[in-house]
DNA sequence: GTCAATAAAG
DNA sequence: CTTTATTGAC
């Protein structure tokens, strides 16, 4: 049994605590985090090698940004894709060696996108669709068992969002985003496997916005994802939210998901 | 008996935690307290009428000094000088109405007067000391039983800093300040009370650099002060420095001093 | 070093 | 609302 975790932590300084607890209490064999908002020296390395996870794959920039793969298997780094060519930090994948060989661990950060679902008056809008058309190109030509998780800033189905009808026009739920989804989906047969899981219709929030009053309304939405190719996703056991950390004090506001493989 | 307390508390909002502590552990009658570091509505005026503590004067301004007065026995404000003209809240005074009946309490911060003791190429330095001329003109012409306290950012004798040779060019223990301080201090026959129960060349700091290893070097300088009128200095029978208070989790950079008198 | 304000990002 | 970087003050 292998498990691998992804989470976008919102600074892993800020949080090493809340990242070892979700390590003691979960114990995932690799952890994908996005969103670490320091610089490689900043990264908290010594405190996750002491826990266990001495290999380490790190991509990170000053401040913003930033992904990072730890785990207590040995893997190996192997790709830091810049799909924009602008040096942000959003990307790293890893070979897993030893339990689990073989199998590729894409770790990714979508670009959010802005606030306005428009490509001409909001080029980040444009960003973020061409991000995950070059990322579906290249994943299009993947010949080998490979898991991409992490933050795509999309969620896609109706039952994704507290409310389908009253963010059809909000980033991360407008038709053209879900369909590029779809494209990156269909370009390989990637199995998305929180609905393998958690099927449709039943509630699967993996983001809750800071900005507004989250902790008494509901109004999540499922951001995070986890996709595997065909022949992996038969391998896969289990699959989970770890919601509870939406109730520590100061929490990210995205929670972790975690995946179980027969390997 | 009246104890009344004064401390630079370097942000109220951040430290109203450690301001409850002095409060609960030393029970002072009057707290002045100078930096609070926010507008008067953002003063945590609740917590302190909380305590006992009904009785306040603030002056406050946004992200800058400010100084404050609260107290368990009735006071009057009465002044709210702006010495420098600048719109800067350095200044409350306080007319006390219950036990202490009849005494003045003014609560100055004195500018830090800049990095270089030079008129011409610094001119806070200038500032710092036509702000205390300014003071002494103010304070030789009072007649009632007043105590002045709060940070002066001037250290007047050898003994009042960490090494007297090292420091005579540094700001707030140059010949000028000690100078200037002095004609306050004669200009109405003003007891230091810090120097009446702590005589030289005890050593007796009230504040030590964030920038140095105070923490393990002992390098404070005494630049917070309490000075009463002859004759209410006649009265005082106590006088304290709590320096615990530097050994907290994130102190403020001065420690309390207070006096007690017997009214 | 520590703090508040600001700006940019989400 | 939350986080980081930056700036200015001390």
């Amino acid at each position: 049994m292998l498990s691998i975790a992804t989470w976008n932590i919102n600074s892993v300084r800020l949080r090493i605590g809340q990242v070892k607890r979700v390590i003691e209490e979960q114990a995932p064999d690799v952890l994908c985090l996005q969103e670490i908002k320091c610089q490689e020296s900043q990264f908290p390395a010594q405190a996750l090698a002491d826990m266990g996870y001495v290999h380490q794959a790190v991509h990170g920039q000053k401040g913003y940004h930033g992904v990072a793969t730890v785990s207590r298997v040995p893997l190996r780094e192997f790709s830091r894709h810049d799909w924009q060519d602008n040096g942000e930090a959003r990307h790293v994948g890893v070979e897993l060696l030893g339990p689990g060989q073989g199998m590729v661990l894409e770790n990714v950060y979508i670009p959010a996108g802005g606030d306005v679902a428009d490509r001409e008056v909001n080029p980040k809008f444009g960003q973020k669709l061409d991000f995950l058309e070059r990322m579906t190109r290249w994943a299009d030509a993947i010949d080998r068992p490979t898991l991409i998780v992490g933050d795509f800033n999309i969620a896609p189905l109706e039952c994704d969002v507290y409310d389908h009808k009253a963010l059809l026009k909000v980033v991360s739920h407008t038709p053209i985003e879900v369909e590029t989804l779809g494209r990156f989906r269909d370009a390989h047969g990637w199995v998305d496997l929180g609905r393998t899981f958690i099927p449709a219709p039943e509630r699967n929030y993996s983001w809750w916005s800071y900005r507004s009053f989250w902790r008494q309304k509901d109004q999540g939405r499922r951001l995070d994802h986890m996709w595997a190719s065909p022949d992996l996703a038969k391998q896969a056991t289990g699959h989970r939210f770890v919601e509870e950390t939406r109730r520590w004090d100061s929490p990210s506001d995205h929670v972790p998901l975690i995946t179980e493989f027969d390997l």
